[in-house]
DNA sequence: AATCGTTATAAGGTATACCAAATGATAACT
DNA sequence: AGTTATCATTTGGTATACCTTATAACGATT
C-alpha cells in the first residue's frame, strides 16, 4: 500500500502542489501523470484517491480531478478546526511533559529565535513543524495527532504564502515562549487556550489573496 | 471512485464487520473477497485501501491485513475525541438553530422516547444516529462533520453492543432532554458541555469484553 | 527433537488492455 | 446566430496477467 511506486507517486504529487507547480483547479489525470512520473496507472491511481481522501485533490464531476481551491471560509474553518484539535493536543500534552521533553522544547525554541532574522526562512519554516509536532507527540494520542496531519495536510495549498514578513515571526515566537510556560508549569488549562489563539493568530496573519 | 463496484465491495465489509462476520483481527485478502463479492481485485483493492485509510482495517505487515483490533485505551481515545469533536458541534449548531430545526429535533426526541420500550431497539438506533446528525448538519461545517465520521466509523468494530438495556437509554434520554433545551436557548457554551459529557457517558455505558 | 536453510506457494504491487460513459467538438437544424 | 443532436475522443472503472517477495511448510543437519 504505502509501498514504493504509490508513495513516490503521492509524494511527488504533493511536492507539486507545495512548489506551486500544480495550482489550485489545475486538472489531473491519471494516464498524464503515469507518463509524467514514468509508472503505470495502478500506483498513481491509488496515490490520487488517497489525495482525493485527504482533500487535496477533488473529483468534481465523473471524469474531472483537480486541485482542491479553497474558500476563504474554508481556511478559516480549517485553522478554527486545527486550534481546537491543538488546543486539545497542548492540554493532553501539558500533564504528560517530562523535563527532557521541555528541552528539548526549549531548544527548538531557541533555534527558532536565531534563525528568524534570517533572509532564508526555510529553517524557521521546518522548526516551526517541529515544534509543534513535539508537543503532539507528547500528547500521545495516535488519533488526535492523526486528525491533525489530515487537516495540516489539507492546507498545503497556501502553506507556502504563510506568515511571511519578520513581525510576524516575531509575534509567533513570543506565544511559543507564553506556550513554552505554561508546560513548565503543566497548565493544561493555560496550555490549551494559548496554543488556540496561536492557531487563530496564525490564519491571521496569512496573506490571502 | 466511488463508483459502483468499489463503494460496493466497501459497503459490504462493513457491513460484514457491524454483524460481526468479519471479526476483529480476521485476516483479509484482496483474491478471497474479489472472489466472495464476485468481481475482480481492482475494486476490492481501492475498497480496502479506503478502509486501511479509515482504521477498519490495518496492514499489521507487508502481506497481512486483519480488521482493527481496538485496546480498551484506543476506545477510550476515541470516545474522547468524539465528545470535543461533537461538543464543538454542537456549540456552533446551538447559535445557528431555527425553530423548524428545533421541531426537527424534538420530533426525533420524542419519537425516541417512543421506541425506547421496545424489544427491537433497531429503530432507536437509527433514531439517535439522525439525532445527532441533525445537530452535526446545522453546524454547518462540513469538515468538522467528516472528522466526526471518520471516528465513528472507526467504532464501527464495537457499535454492535453498545448501550443494551434500557436503564442507560433512559439515561441518554434524560441527556438529550437537557440538549434540546440548551439548543432552545442558544446556549453554546452549556450544549457543548453537555453534549461532550453525553458522550462521554456514552463511553461508560459501553459493555466491555 | 530442535533449529536452520531451502523451496513452494500465496499475496500484494504493478503493468497493460478493454469497456462504458462523460466530455467536448462538430454538424445539423430551427 | 443560437440551440440541439451526433459522434469521436478522452477518461475513469474494471479485468487480467505477470512480477517480486513475504510466509510458511518441509526437510536436512546437528
Amino acid at each position: 500500500m504505502t509501498n514504493s511506486l504509490s508513495l513516490k507517486a503521492r509524494k511527488k504529487t504533493e511536492e507539486f502542489i507545495l512548489q506551486g507547480i500544480l495550482k489550485a483547479g489545475d486538472k489531473i489525470t491519471e494516464r498524464d501523470f503515469a507518463e509524467r512520473l514514468g509508472m503505470s496507472r495502478a500506483p498513481v491511481r491509488e496515490a490520487i484517491r488517497e489525495l482525493i481522501g485527504v482533500g487535496l485533490l477533488e473529483q468534481v464531476s465523473a471524469r474531472q480531478i483537480v486541485v482542491r481551491q479553497l474558500l476563504l471560509s474554508e481556511v478559516k474553518e480549517i485553522f478554527s478546526i486545527r486550534a481546537m484539535l491543538e488546543g486539545k493536543a497542548a492540554a493532553t500534552a501539558a500533564a504528560r511533559f517530562r523535563t527532557q521533553d521541555l528541552m528539548k522544547l526549549e531548544q527548538l525554541h531557541e533555534d527558532m529565535k536565531r534563525v528568524a532574522s534570517s533572509d532564508d526562512l526555510t529553517d524557521y519554516f521546518d522548526l516551526n513543524i517541529q515544534f509543534h509536532k513535539v508537543i503532539h507527540t507528547i500528547a500521545a494520542s495516535p488519533r488526535l495527532m492523526n486528525l491533525i496531519d489530515q487537516v495540516m495536510r489539507e492546507s498545503l495549498v497556501f502553506r507556502s504564502r504563510s506568515l511571511a514578513d519578520h513581525e510576524n515571526i516575531q509575534k509567533s515566537i513570543e506565544e511559543h515562549e507564553q506556550l513554552v510556560k505554561a508546560f513548565k508549569a503543566h497548565d493544561n488549562e493555560l496550555a490549551s487556550i494559548l496554543m488556540a489563539r496561536h492557531i487563530e493568530g496564525g490564519f491571521n496573519r496569512l496573506e490571502l489573496l
